[in-house]
DNA sequence: GTGATTTTGTTTCGGACTAGAACATAATGC
DNA sequence: GCATTATGTTCTAGTCCGAAACAAAATCAC
């Protein structure tokens, strides 16, 4: 909750340099945070006396934060519903729909962009379809500024866009906002930010983020502030490679800087096949893509949807192909699960397509190489399989700073 | 001697629904934090006036804090060093030497006590060597509380014991305090606090948990609140079996049950041998100290020191072991630094004493292997090889609580 | 219908706590 | 000995929360 304090022992005469935050004085923005999250938290749009109970705040003090982030736009009162109960009606309190935030997306298959309000609804969204494989990055990072700006521009008088997030298939260093390399698109030291934030209004500015990472976040939470399903689980995002990301407590491990979550490369098999990466026998190898279609004997373009019918058809060597992938992701899974405890695998892009076939083998292996497996089974589960589910988790992460602190949000505007 | 129990945090009146933590009405107990943790993570003790500076608060704040922190004995005014700068010369703070917790291990080959006070020094300790391999777990827990009764009786009059815990070399799981299984002790689904806290006075009762991430909790942080050398890492701790740890953001993963860090059961070669936890190929089978000695030739009870003295001088057989192991501690470190973004390894028990001859074969492999590392090459470094280390780390954790919340330590004497 | 009941939301007051400024204290430097 | 400087303390004003009283708006009982 509080600001972890530069321990400089330089004394300062002044107030604090650049870069120590002042520390809060008061409650206050703890406060209406807890407020603002337990609204976003609850299930039906809560009174103002059951955010005072459900945060253990006084009916007036509850009352009090909640009018400041009214009165700025962050809850809205909504229109009540009789309720048939006595006494006098409550009036509903809903994230506001009027905050909103911008999530880009741009891989090897599609141009995307959506928009989000504080209560995780779609306001407006553009998906172009395209190959993207060995682009330019420069005409094609314009191509989704003028997206963007689009979007923008069709949104509702009075709407304020609270930040915005690209994500990208590849390394993000997380300090510069440089995307180091992103293989599938064939990418490499490149800085969005320069090239988009000029089309982007009112310096706009999208932070880029892992594809996976941020795709995990639409299962860590369903709406801002509003967790998910699991709190710990570990998402797999099949692409061409199989990126993915760990969630523990709730939020997604981006690591010390940023490079966590190459799922594709733990290695199942040290004499397997060599892989790009300069390893050998990378879970990519057996279980990424190109990998189980080449298996299959499928030529590279086809869907997953058709080698999963093949599959479930019987083709002998379809059903190989699942059934190595199976056992690549259980080597490799099982592995992640020992090290970290988490009860579930989230499966995305077309390992999630793919999950119905792979669940009972890949749940056998990890129920046999887990060593907590005894007690608590690992489960596996499809992703949701929304498009462009890197764009969602690019705004999710924007609206996540607006529930972490309102205060910051309501002296603007 | 007196022994303040663990008292629970004030009761909230309305008794909100789980999910919802109790939330300090005023910023007191935050800022009582601050300047604790302000004071413990400095590197010389600092005066009220450098408190104020590093936290951002005001002299008169920061002075009322720590007043009431050196009055509930968890600040001490320190002598003052002769500085030679001009000005009323400053009272410098410590972590209170008063305050101290209990560390307890029960190991393969030992048992240990440890008592350390809030400045992170061993008060006093005890190490019983033994083979409890296959012990009864009632007498020896009877063992370790008469130890540890005894430490707590060597203790100064005035002497506030905080906490205590147990570091055990096995799953714990974290809810009920449950030792579920520990292969090397032979012991299964026993409650060391039945048997323990009997022995010990005034109602302490040590929270068990697992010894790996205990001894990683001792890398992760020097002195209680004062962070270590790295924030971000994998500990490996190399008994009979390999277990470990992962620390992100300076915090130790327990996993959502507990049960993480079973380092020692990733797969390396799904075509290996198999292991007794059913799996196969697992690092243990190629790392483990049993492992590696009988790769060497050499006879189980062999201390590492002296595969080590082999391997450097030559021996094939146990250059070849060690090779070996080099290998496999890649294979599986590389997958797990792929899925965290960790650019630390930290070798502790006997891979610590092999560390010297591990480290350029692994670091070469983790070169190659991990994804990362053409931008940030993975370092590999031995733990300070203290024995013991679960005890301190137990002891540490309990003196978090106190660092956290130091509060709810000031209402009681 | 009318009044009692019940629940929500608001107002008022007192108390806890911090910031800021003035003040007291104790050293060094000239 | 006196100015200078840094530390620590005291005092006051202001913020913000909790508690309790109050106002508002519905249902329930008759």
């Amino acid at each position: 909750m509080h600001v972890t304090a530069n321990l400089n022992p330089v004394s300062v005469p002044a107030p604090s340099p650049e870069g120590t935050r002042a520390r809060p004085a008061t409650p206050r923005p703890a406060n209406l945070a807890l407020v603002l999250r337990t609204v976003c938290t609850a299930g039906a749009p809560p009174s103002r006396a059951d955010v005072a109970a459900a945060t253990g705040m006084t009916r007036a003090t509850a009352a009090r934060l909640a009018d400041d982030l009214v009165a700025g736009g962050l809850l809205d009162e909504v229109e009540a519903t009789p309720s048939g109960r006595r006494g006098r009606p409550a009036t509903p309190l809903a994230p506001g729909s009027r905050v909103v935030a911008l999530g880009l997306q741009a891989d090897a298959g599609l141009l995307a962009g959506r928009v989000l309000d504080l209560r995780g609804r779609v306001v407006s969204e553009r998906v172009e379809p395209g190959d993207l494989r060995g682009s330019d990055p420069a005409p094609t990072l314009a191509r989704l500024g003028d997206l963007a700006a689009d979007l923008l521009g069709e949104l509702p008088d009075g709407t304020r866009v609270a930040g915005a997030g690209l994500a990208l298939p590849g390394i993000v260093d997380g300090a510069t906002g440089v995307l180091l390399r992103a293989p599938n698109l064939g990418w490499s030291d490149v800085r969005p930010a320069d090239l988009l934030a000029p089309r982007l209004p009112g310096g706009l500015d999208p932070v880029p983020g892992n594809e996976a990472d941020l795709a995990a976040r639409t299962v860590a939470e369903t709406a801002p502030g509003r967790p998910g399903p699991h709190r710990d689980f570990v998402y797999l995002s099949g692409q061409i490679g199989i990126g993915g990301a760990t969630v523990l407590d709730g939020r997604v491990m981006c690591g010390s800087s940023g490079w966590a979550g190459e799922m594709g490369h733990v290695c199942v098999d040290p004499d397997g096949p060599a892989c790009r990466c300069g390893s050998t026998g990378c879970l990519e190898q057996y279980a990424g893509r190109d990998a189980v279609l080449a298996t299959a004997g499928l030529p590279r373009g086809t869907a997953p949807g058709e080698l999963a019918r093949r599959a479930a058809g019987g083709d002998p060597a379809a059903r190989a192909a699942v059934d190595g992938a199976a056992r690549a992701l259980g080597v490799a899974l099982a592995g992640v699960l020992n090290v970290l405890d988490v009860p579930v695998v989230v499966l995305g892009g077309h390992l999630g397509e793919l999950a119905g076939l792979l669940r009972p083998a890949l749940e056998e292996h990890l129920g046999r190489r887990v060593l907590s497996a005894r007690w608590r089974r690992p489960r596996v589960e499809a992703a949701p399989g929304a498009p462009a589910a890197g764009a969602t988790g690019a705004a999710l992460r924007a609206l996540a700073d607006v529930v972490d602190d309102p205060a910051r949000w309501l002296g603007t505007h």
